[in-house]
RNA sequence: GGGCGUUUAGCUCAGCUGGCUAGAGCACUGCCCUUACAAGGCAGGGGUCGGGGGUUCAAGUCCCUCAACGCCCACCA
């Protein structure tokens, strides 16, 4: 092949050259006629399209791509697929604040509709199609905007692979999934308390919580005996005294013997309560004992549930209490003290309540301002309330211990990279409390595919779901009829209703292998792909995404879904602090791919040991690009001399010497590859390619300008060793090390064979030639250097001192020594080692 | 309260199964326009390896303990 070394060689406009070269070419274009052995697959993380783009997108999305180029390189078919995470509250909220609508659900759809210019406030009400058209409409503008992203960054995903967990394809796959795990009994619906965002107006599960510090006031508050004695308890919360089912203190709490199974009254609303033990209550916090209401907490569930307490709910799903005052309220004080609190929010009821019982005289003393953590959903900005309401469930072994002990020991055969993370996991599932809640009661998401006869009194019987064919999914219940009825028995006695509800969006994500594999739709595919090789991922999503998959893949397949999960670690600000929103620290990418270039971004996602946070640093992306410009050079030094040249050509020691230590090299980068550790691999090529472009380069100059066999065998060890530092930088280096290929060789860099130390046999020679004239070269450096003088200086008398090996190592490459040191000569002299420059002039 | 991770030069980090005077890059200093590269190259200064204790011929590397930081989890009255 001709070559093409341009003269000035640039990083400019790289990536775009070669995207679009690639996708053209459809050179990681997946090719399905490969057997299951010699496939890498890949369960690539969908991304939330409706979050913006910050670095943490990029870092670990850009390791997994070495993966993907590593094995591509080394000879398998590489499976790698892009999914958008699309469905679900984020989208919800993003088209909210977008186009300034709700979803209000009692709207009729209005084809006309067009969302206005500018978010109106107060938002407009629109109809939940109307809504879910906005959805579809904005999500696929914003998967727009991460392809591009994830094209610029190089990775070398097969695009005709793609798929968002809301097309109809997911949603099918979703649909059937809920219902097999219906119809295996591992799916199911209760009517209970369950943790609720007054604001989303939803149920939310335990994997979406978190815990944030809140300012609250311990209210000492006096209930009742019978014979007129006081009970003091302490609670955060008075407005829940209306709700008080009972009291609890710890059964060996000495001060509340007396009491245990008799009754109190409740301040202002008079209402009789039982005084229970239970281990739960805590004889250090507060008065040692509680009021359980219903409900507070979910200490106050467990109470509830195991004391076999009555439901008195007044927190209604809009967050408020209920208008009308509670029927276990009786008396005509009682009532009065709730029409105070009726309707209001809890901050607000809260207040008022405080007010009415210290006018009592029931409130003593001051509230003791505490700061105390309250359970808040994740995106939300209100603390959780529990409320009661039918949901759905998987079954996740949260109330089953064998199945606990199942899915754990699923997880300790999973191997982790790096390992400790499998400790997050088996934390995670031992401290499951509870099963999966998967309904949401929203708009944007899979719909739960089913309906609900209604008997002959209209109301609906949850115990007997009426499901769908299997041949009929993906289906929305509210407006498709099941099977032997007719449309118009919708809501009628004796005929129907759809569930409203939608899953969560784990519910669907924890498909992605099946999604992704085509899981019966093509389940010839799905044999080749499945289970994957690596599931990469974040270390903050093991307890939804990784635990969720593991566990719908149990249930389906009862296997794990992957061999490998790789963790990247967490990002981390340039001052090393988290990435928030609210701090308004968040770094974007593309500013800095316009500044310092893709392979530059890609070099510092690269840098970051597997699992290590990391922050984001402009000095290592500096250093990327340096070493990319390095690259460009150093190769168009390397292929200025002819044409190719044989390696069997190659027979000066020097060279030899220094193919020795590359195929060392590559050794060092394949193993660490292997163990996914895309960070020593780099290390150990930067390195090496670094002594390479200052020693070598430097050593081999002279001869290379000049002719016959010497210069040839200089000519053919460029060659090779460029073509093998090439292959090695590739999965990191994606653009410049493609760029150079193309100057000289057929085909993309990233479809050939990963370099081996097979590829030097017979060429290699005695490393010290290398290592040691290298030193040499080094000390007459240091010795101009010292001089202040330029390294042209000519050396007037060179001595090299050393054992007999050094000695006749340095002998070896005797004329390069002379060439690239400027020196006429070199005498040697046995002892310790040591080089006397004496500099002319 | 429990767990995991981190703590090595001013900064960002390597240092694998313990072994010669602890490494890299950035920053800093000096020199050099040498025909691959001056948005570069060459060379140099700089560290009691978080504190304390222990094992060992030998510890940044193993054990114990303490501390700081980060993250995860926990029933938060």
């Amino acid at each position: 092949m001709t070559r093409n070394v341009p003269e000035k060689p640039s990083l400019d406009d790289l990536e775009a050259k070669w995207d679009a070269r690639w996708e053209s070419d459809g050179t990681f274009r997946f090719d399905r006629t490969k057997t299951r052995d010699e496939i890498f697959s890949i369960d690539t993380p969908p991304p939330t399209v409706s979050g913006s783009l910050h670095m943490g997108s990029v870092f670990g999305y850009v390791q997994t791509d070495s993966h993907a180029r590593y094995r591509r390189m080394s000879g398998k078919e590489v499976f790698y697929p892009m999914g958008w995470d699309d469905n679900g509250l984020p989208t919800e909220r993003r088209v909210q604040n977008y186009y300034g609508v709700r979803c209000d659900p009692t709207l009729r759809y209005d084809p006309d509709f067009i969302p206005p210019e500018t978010p109106p406030d107060p938002p407009v009400s629109v109809s939940r199609r109307n809504f879910i058209a906005l959805c579809h409409g904005l999500t696929a503008e914003d998967e727009v905007v991460f392809e591009n992203l994830w094209r610029t960054m190089g990775l070398s995903v097969d695009w005709k692979q793609s798929y968002a967990t809301i097309d109809e394809h997911s949603q099918r796959t979703s649909q059937k999934a809920f219902l097999r795990n219906l119809s295996r009994d591992e799916a199911y619906s209760q009517d209970a308390p369950v943790l609720w965002d007054v604001d989303f107006k939803t149920a939310v599960a335990q994997a979406e919580l978190e815990d944030r510090e809140r300012p609250g006031a311990y209210h000492r508050i006096a209930f009742r005996g019978r014979d007129g004695s006081e009970v003091l308890i302490e609670t955060t919360r008075p407005e829940l005294v209306c709700c008080c089912v009972g009291l609890v203190a710890h059964p060996d709490d000495e001060r509340y013997q007396a009491i245990f199974g008799s009754t109190v009254t409740s301040p202002l609303f008079e209402v009789e309560l039982p005084v229970m033990a239970h281990h739960l209550a805590d004889p250090e916090k507060g008065s040692g004992i509680a009021m359980i209401c219903t409900w507070g907490d979910t200490t106050d569930v467990i109470w509830w549930r195991e004391l076999d307490l009555p439901t008195r709910a007044v927190i209604q799903q809009n967050g408020r209490f209920q208008t009308e005052v509670p029927e276990w309220i009786v008396g005509k004080e009682g009532k009065a003290a709730y029409r105070e609190i009726s309707g209001l929010y809890p901050n607000q009821a809260q207040r008022k309540m405080a007010e009415l019982l210290a006018e009592s005289g029931d409130l003593r003393g001051e509230p003791k301002p505490i700061t105390h953590p309250v359970k808040f959903y994740e995106k939300g900005d209100r603390p959780l309330e529990i409320v009661s309401s039918r949901q759905w469930y998987i079954r996740n072994g949260g109330r089953d211990e064998s199945l606990r002990q199942t899915l754990l020991e699923q997880g300790n055969h999973l191997d982790w990279v790096p390992d400790f993370m499998g400790v997050r996991y088996k934390h995670w599932v031992e401290g499951l409390n509870g099963d999966w809640l998967i309904s949401r009661q929203r708009f944007f998401g899979v719909a739960i595919p089913l309906w609900y006869p209604l008997d002959a009194e209209g109301l609906p019987d949850y115990s007997a779901p009426i499901t769908p064919d299997e041949s009929e999914l993906p289906i929305d219940p509210t407006s498709a009829t099941p099977g032997g009825y007719q449309e118009s028995q919708r809501g009628q006695a004796g005929g129907f209703v759809g569930d409203p509800d939608i899953m969560d969006t784990w519910a669907t994500a924890s498909l992605t292998p099946q999604i992704a594999g085509h899981w019966e739709d093509d389940p010839d595919l799905f044999d080749r792909v499945f289970p994957m090789d690596i599931r990469p991922q974040g270390p903050e999503i093991i307890r939804t995404w990784l635990f969720s998959t593991l566990l719908r893949s149990y249930y389906e397949h009862d296997q794990l879904p992957w061999d490998h999960a790789t963790i990247n670690g967490w990002i981390l600000d340039p001052d090393r602090k988290k990435m928030s929103k609210s701090i308004g620290n968040v770094v974007t990418p593309l500013p800095l791919i316009e500044e310092y270039g893709a392979e530059a971004v890609r070099y510092w996602a690269c840098n970051g040991r597997p699992g290590a946070d990391t922050a984001v640093d402009y000095g290592v992306m500096k250093i990327g690009r340096r070493l990319a410009v390095k690259i460009l050079n150093a190769s168009r030094f390397a292929l200025s001399f002819g044409d190719d040249v044989a390696p069997e050509t190659i027979n000066q020691p020097l060279d030899r010497s220094m193919l020795s230590g590359l195929a060392g090299v590559v050794e060092q980068a394949t193993v660490a590859f292997e163990k996914y550790d895309y960070a020593k691999a780099l290390e150990v090529a930067e390195s090496s390619f670094w002594g390479w472009t200052d020693d070598y380069l430097e050593l081999v100059k002279a001869r290379a300008y000049g002719k016959g066999p010497e210069a040839q065998s200089a000519h053919a060890s460029l060659q090779l060793a460029l073509s093998v530092y090439l292959r090695l930088f590739a999965p990191i280096l994606p653009f410049v090390t493609e760029e150079v290929w193309s100057w000289w060789k057929e085909g993309s860099v990233h479809r050939a064979v990963w370099p081996s130390p097979f590829e030097f046999e017979g060429l290699t020679g005695d490393p010290n030639v290398m290592s040691r004239t290298s030193e040499v070269l080094s000390a007459v450096r240091r010795a101009k250097s010292d001089a202040k003088t330029s390294m042209r200086t000519e050396v007037a008398s060179l001595t090299v001192s050393g054992d007999s090996a050094t000695i006749a190592a340095v002998e070896r490459a005797r004329p390069d020594l002379l060439e690239a040191a400027r020196a006429t000569d070199v005498a040697f002299v046995e002892g310790e080692f040591g080089v006397e420059t004496i500099l002319a002039g």
